[in-house]
DNA sequence: ATATAATGATAGTAATACTATTATATTTGC
DNA sequence: GCAAATATAATAGTATTACTATCATTATAT
């Protein structure tokens, strides 16, 4: 029926990990607090074994459960965009107008996350954080077409292919819509980063979001040559 | 008279290295070689160590001229965007039309760059490689708000200035004339990759070029609620 | 011709990103 | 309840990175 019931447990592909971190309390451990560690000294600085000395476990095992902390990114971020795919679709599954379908789409991939579900080891709104901060790392690497061949960027990529399709039933005849969704996707995070750090550069601010920004963007730029 | 003279010869922020890599043949061997390296291999797999190699010296010597690879990065870039914006500002200088003058500004800064000036070590063929490859790694650091204060990043937030002026110039009442800038370079860069890694993401190819996609995109949105 | 500056050669350090081995817990299957 | 299997911990070791320090050599400038 539909590509989301693939992932509606946030599965993950499987060769991004060696052992499920899902299947232990030792996995689940290394997910929390790797979380909390890259955000707080950053993806260049954080190692596994600074990770085994947070947890009062060991380097070894936590190799036992990733290859290398490249792969861990890769993990987490595909779990959020996971994540976030999950929220957009059962979200707007049930509107029929296309544009409020739309609308609703960029407010779910382009707002901030202030909550953290509490129920899982995974706090959304740090992971929210990483992906601002670090997920570019993840693709600007020389590795990254073997990667992509890997499958270890399909989430971000259906992600990416459901917006699309969202644009062109708002206006079939736009012609840059795969464009215009990664745009979406990208300068959402940007916009996040650069409100945060270079001021000068956004009008995103405390009042302004980017959501609002890219909104006012995407549905300007439909609207044109489309009859309402 | 205007910011660009200080910048005519491409002067660079002079706490970004040690000695002037300008100042001697083995400083222009360091800046033309880790163009070509960072290219080949990548910057994650670029170092002092090979680059000695390379040019036939000694990585001692190469820290005599950068504090470390971060900095220099931080110099490749800014002297491509500093190059950047002595392109635009010269080829829009006597532009009257604030679109047309807009218009070509973005042409400027989102094509691809096809060919070497050819007369001096830098390269700016591969160098616009390495911008679009590597350059987010450049401020997506723990140190960004530190090195942001020292100035490391001021060109290219004088280049996003220039392009909001020009913006606010042809549609004074749009309200995010900073961000719409920051955008235009950052997915200028963005779709460049994605057309040779991600084609599936981008409807930029060998015949539709993201200034193309660009250009649509902000005078489109630009002419909204705009008595032409 | 000599002082000064630039470069090269060598060595060394602490940290990173792992791999390998062995020991010790913990779980599970009967 | 015990043996076997599995998971984790402890330790050690390797190659590489990202430097720093020292000293020797070469070029340049006066």
């Amino acid at each position: 029926m539909d590509r989301l019931l693939q992932g509606v447990k946030i599965r993950i592909n499987d060769k991004l990990f060696i052992k499920d971190p899902e299947s232990s309390e030792l996995g689940k451990k290394i997910i929390e607090k790797s979380i909390q560690m890259i955000n707080e000294k950053g993806w260049e600085n954080f190692t596994f074994k600074k990770l085994g000395n947070e947890i009062g476990s060991n380097e070894s095992s936590i190799y036992r459960y990733f290859e290398n902390k490249h792969k861990l990114l890769l993990y987490l971020t595909s779990w959020y965009w996971s994540w976030l795919e999950y929220q957009m679709v059962f979200a707007t599954n049930s509107i029929k107008n296309p544009k409020e379908k739309l609308f609703q789409s960029i407010l779910i991939i382009t707002r901030e996350i202030k909550e953290d579900s509490d129920f899982s080891h995974i706090n959304e709104v740090l992971l929210n954080k990483i992906v601002i901060n670090e997920y570019s790392k993840s693709y600007l690497t020389k590795e990254v077409d073997k990667e992509n061949k890997e499958g270890y960027f399909v989430v971000y990529k259906r992600l990416v292919s459901r917006l699309r399709d969202m644009i062109k039933e708002v206006n079939p005849e736009y012609i840059y819509p795969s464009s215009l969704a990664s745009t979406i996707l990208e300068s959402g995070l940007h916009q996040h980063f650069l409100k945060d750090h270079f001021s000068s550069l956004t009008d995103c601010n405390a009042n302004v979001t980017p959501t609002q920004y890219l909104t006012h963007l995407v549905f300007n730029t439909l609207n044109q040559n489309l009859n309402e």
